[in-house]
This record gives C-alpha cells, sequence and structure tokens, in this order.
DNA sequence: TAGACGTGGCA
DNA sequence: TTGCCAAGTCT
C-alpha cells in the first residue's frame, strides 16, 4: 500500500489549497457535483487554447446554447460554426472542432473516447488537450503540461534549462509530481496557480500555497523561470483589401481558402500579405483609399492593410465566387476581426464620403 | 522541427 | 508604442 494515496507532498498541498479555492468556471462541475460533461470539458479545452478564460467565456455559452450536444455540433453547417467562431482567433481550432465532432458521432457513437490514447487520435486534440480531457472528464491519470504547468514545474524544481529544450524535463518533473487519484483536479489546480499566484509576472509568492516546496522561491529572481529562448523580430507587412459597395447597400465578400491565414472566413476582397504599396484594384473604378491603414497584429507578423472603397452599380459582376452581404448586417457576417475592422473603417469612410 | 496560426489585455 | 502573454496543434 502507498504511504501517500494522494501521491506527492506538493500534489497534497496543491489539492488542499484547490478544495478551497478552485475558480468557479462554467465548464466545470459545481463542487460536489458528478464529473463534468465531456462535451464541456473538450470543448472549452479547444477554445482556452492560447486564449484568455475571459475571452472563452461568452463563446462557450454561446455554442453550449446553440450546440447543447456534441450531436447538435456535428450536425452544424460549417458556414455556421465558422461564423459563432468568429473574433476567437485560430480558426484551425474551429475547422477542427467540427471535424471531431463528427469523429465523434460517426465513429464512437456519439460518446468522446475516455483514454488519452483514443482522445489523442481526434482532430485538434494534441498532447495537452488529450491528456486535459482524460483527466477531466473521465479521471484518468494524465500528465497535463500546458504554459503554466511548465512555468509552476520549471518554478518548483528551477529548471535553469531555456525553453524550448526544457519540456522533456519538465514534462518529467510533472509526471513526478501526478497523483494517480484527482489527477483531473490536479490539472486543473496547476493551471489555477499558474493564472492567479504563479504569473508569468510579478508572481504571489507570499501567498502561494507551495512556498514551502519551491526551489525558485529561494532564489534571488523567482519570476526568472521558465528561461525562454530569445524570441525573433516579427517582420512589418502589406496588403490591400477592396470594399465594394452596390446601390442597394450591399457588400461584396468573398470566403478565404481553407488552409492558411484566417482559412474558411467570410473576408473582404484582398491582396496577399506581401503586397506593393500601389495596388492593382479587382476592376476600374474611382476608388477611395482609407487613410490611415488598419493596423493589426497577428502571432509571427504586423499588417498594414490598405482600405480601398467604391460604389458600383445594380449591374455589377464582380469576378470570381463570392456574396452580396446587406452592409446593415455585416456584424452577422462573421468577419475576423481584421475585416471586422477594415469594415468599420470603410463604413465610416463611406458615411463622410456621402456627408460632404 | 521550427514556423504558421488570431486576438485582446497589460506593463 | 511595443513586446509579452494566454488551458497548443499541425505540418
Amino acid at each position: 500500500m502507498r504511504v501517500e494515496m494522494s501521491g506527492s507532498k506538493i500534489a497534497r498541498d496543491l489539492l488542499a489549497h484547490y478544495d478551497v479555492h478552485a475558480r468557479r468556471l462554467p465548464w466545470r462541475a459545481p463542487p460536489g457535483a458528478n464529473a463534468a460533461d465531456p462535451y464541456h470539458v473538450w470543448l472549452s479545452e479547444v477554445m482556452l487554447q492560447q486564449t484568455t478564460v475571459a475571452a472563452v467565456g461568452p463563446y462557450f455559452e454561446k455554442f453550449t446554447v446553440r450546440w447543447p450536444t456534441v450531436e447538435d455540433l456535428a450536425a452544424s453547417a460549417d458556414a455556421d460554426l465558422m461564423a459563432a467562431w468568429a473574433g476567437l482567433g485560430y480558426y484551425a481550432r474551429a475547422r477542427n472542432l467540427l471535424a471531431c465532432a463528427r469523429a465523434v458521432v460517426a465513429d464512437h457513437g456519439g460518446r468522446f473516447p475516455d483514454t488519452e490514447d483514443a482522445l489523442r487520435a481526434l482532430p485538434g486534440l494534441g498532447a495537452y488537450t488529450a491528456a486535459a480531457v482524460a483527466a477531466i472528464a473521465f479521471g484518468q491519470r494524465a500528465v497535463v503540461v500546458d504554459a503554466n504547468v511548465e512555468r509552476v514545474v520549471a518554478r518548483l524544481f528551477a529548471i535553469a534549462t531555456p525553453l524550448p529544450a526544457a519540456r522533456p524535463e519538465i514534462r518529467a518533473a510533472a509526471d513526478s509530481i501526478t497523483p494517480d487519484l484527482r489527477a483531473g483536479d490536479f490539472a486543473q489546480a496547476m493551471m489555477d496557480l499558474g493564472a492567479t499566484i504563479c504569473t508569468a509576472r510579478n508572481p504571489a509568492c507570499g501567498i502561494c500555497p507551495l512556498r514551502q516546496d519551491c526551489a525558485a522561491v529561494r532564489t534571488a529572481d523567482p519570476a526568472a523561470f521558465p528561461v525562454k529562448a530569445p524570441k525573433k523580430a516579427k517582420p512589418h507587412r502589406l496588403g490591400h483589401a477592396w470594399w465594394i459597395e452596390r446601390s442597394d447597400g450591399q457588400v461584396w465578400l468573398v470566403r478565404r481558402p481553407d488552409k492558411g491565414l484566417l482559412g474558411g472566413m467570410r473576408a473582404l476582397p484582398s491582396s496577399d500579405w506581401n503586397a506593393a504599396p500601389d495596388a492593382t484594384p479587382p476592376f476600374v473604378a474611382q476608388w477611395q483609399t482609407i487613410d490611415p491603414p488598419v493596423a493589426h497584429v497577428f502571432t509571427h507578423f504586423s499588417l498594414a492593410l490598405s482600405v480601398h472603397t467604391t460604389h458600383v452599380g445594380l449591374d455589377h459582376v464582380p469576378a470570381g465566387a463570392g456574396e452580396w452581404w446587406p452592409r446593415d448586417r455585416i456584424g452577422e457576417a462573421g468577419l475576423p476581426t481584421l475585416f471586422a475592422r477594415a469594415a468599420d473603417a470603410a463604413m465610416k469612410e463611406m458615411t463622410d464620403d456621402a456627408r460632404n
């Protein structure tokens, strides 16, 4: 018989703290309730990838009201799902979300598999999410390592190897403190700790339940862990977008190719992101260029998007595939943020224009 | 395996 | 203003 049923001293200290201080989040089972719904756990985990709790909240609410079960989600039209995801970013997640829901229905009878390996085989579930769902929704012992856990573990063990080289070392250390029981609570407790106390900047070591267990708190600068490799500078790029407004108040929208930036999303017609300052418009007309361009920052480059507007008659036939969309209902088109801003700028310009 | 892939908040 | 950061995955 094991002496410590709940694993390491670290796990015991952390779980005791979690029992009192766990954050109440919409996708978590309330205290004392049965395990959380695997559909809710999966949906929230995907939404939370590289995304803050605050940003996810309204989207999780909207999705669970509109699609109460994984079967409902699997039956949704692609365009509806993509539009509902608009604004949350990393749109490959939305495409994979639908593919995963459909795989769960088609291959697993509408129930999520309960092992880490089977979960890992589903679209959009990588090492982290498969472990998190296995642990949180199904109570399996799984080593759940996200950026919070990396930070907490790097500090607990004062791991000086820089990321990403430190990953194997950090994972082994996380494994060593993960309990056999309550692995899901342990994972969530580690993430709560990372989000509220063991934060990236200005960690609150004074109130940390693990300060007695922590190697970094005994160093000059606990916040210096984890050590990170320097980042490369992000390039600046230029693009053009065209706001084509018909005399009946409708605007020409296109759908972007499934792969690549903002893949599968509705958008304004646009150039690529390595454009020359002077673009060739899609057709000859009187174009107004909005000044200044829309500035937007992506993960790997920043963009100055020059927006050009024109009016066309009812007889105008744009080249290529697309659809006319009422400008008054542009908010319902599900434009990603970049194009939503371009649309705002264009509509403001058109209004000012009409006034003069 | 390193780069592609969004967005908003904060210092 | 700029850079960092937030429950990563895919290729």
